[in-house]
DNA sequence: GTTAGCATGTAAGGAGTTACATGATTTT
DNA sequence: AAAATCATGTAACTCCTTACATGCTAAC
């Protein structure tokens, strides 16, 4: 039951930080800006705003979200509740994106961590990435090892598996290598930002 | 903690299908051949193993596995516990085996049982990758209708982690594909099955 | 008039993990 | 004598899902 979430609570966060929303909503944004990899389900959604309301990360109001047609009746679809970041909350969610330990890069969460490097500052964005990296090159390294030593004894579907399996690591990292190229060679893809900008911290504030 | 395991449960009854072992060398297994994809903690392994023997698809025997060197003394390391499937163990995993529900094209799910293929019918292996094609493609729809409809609002990382995302689901339509493919022309995998076997349904009997 | 979508929630449960406890044996 | 590897196990916890309950509105 929805004590302290991770990677969804960040999520929330991150989208809140966007705009004020109400559950459902954000729900189907969770399955669309992000979660190309995961959707969430209600039942650990609902709960998990509670929990960042009382936390105080939140605000609940009543009402009429951003782009309510002013036709609709304020009777009709039953009340939503829309959650407002606070400026609590918002502090959180700052100091959470700019943590870089290792489960930055484990698997679910690196997808949600690179989904919000439009608010990251860049040696945040850089050291993500280089942890992803290495993390996934640490993998390539142990796969590489144990093929080595049981190649003879797999079956073909097993090998192919594997080869595959490698295949797609070795992706990744070719993909890592192009952005941290590109990090480096200043260009920054956030939301109007000047590829020239000089300064490399100016995370929203 | 540990009832009923799914995917660990099956990918147990797999491995000692193929051989009796101990529990430790169960998890080096779990890491190697088919652990590409996931690495189970002992904490999951143990209570999984007492509740196979509890159901009657294993038994538990002191001692002497496989390769133990004949050299070493009974005293010293302390008492492995061998795991052998049961006959009851091995028809149960022969059932795991020939069903082709949803679950079975789930992401972690598809590694295993593909992992498994070498003991898999050629008919079961090709509802398994059709299935899983197909669940890959309404993914990729998905990706695509929702990519067209945001298109504007998302900032350039958001976009390259969707078109990244898409290029590695892509990849691995296209990888199934040919194995599709490959089963079509009739071709098997499997140890020393030969390309011109006439039937479609013989797995291990 | 029934299906589909909007909207919010709760209780129970699933499938694992982490941290801990214990102890022998081989390698450095 | 310390560290790594072998070996088995338990308790507490995490984080999320499923199934259910509720009720309204729009479209078919």
């Amino acid at each position: 039951m929805g004590r302290r979430s991770g990677i969804l609570e960040f999520a929330v966060l991150g989208l809140l930080r966007e705009s004020p929303m109400h559950g459902y909503e954000l729900r189907k944004r969770l399955n669309t800006s992000l979660g190309v990899f995961r959707a969430f389900s209600y039942g650990s959604l609902y709960p998990c705003l509670k929990t960042l309301v009382q936390r105080g990360w939140l605000t609940e109001e009543p009402g009429t979200p951003p782009e309510d047609s002013p036709s609709a009746p304020l009777a009709g679809r039953r009340a939503r509740i829309v959650y407002r970041l606070t400026a609590e909350g918002k502090e959180h969610f700052e100091e959470l994106l700019s943590q870089t330990g290792p489960d930055t890069w484990e698997d679910e969460h690196f997808g949600v961590r690179f989904a919000f490097f439009g608010q990251t500052s860049r040696d945040v964005r850089m050291r993500v990435l280089e942890g992803r990296r290495s993390r996934l090159e640490e993998r390539l390294a142990r796969m590489r090892a144990s093929l080595a030593r049981t190649r003879e004894r797999l079956d073909d579907y097993t090998l192919e598996l594997q080869r595959h399996g490698m295949e797609s690591v070795e992706r990744e990292v070719r993909w890592l290598n192009e952005l941290i190229e590109s990090e480096r060679a200043g260009r920054d893809r956030r939301r109007g930002e000047t590829p020239s900008d000089p300064s490399g911290e100016d995370t929203a504030k």
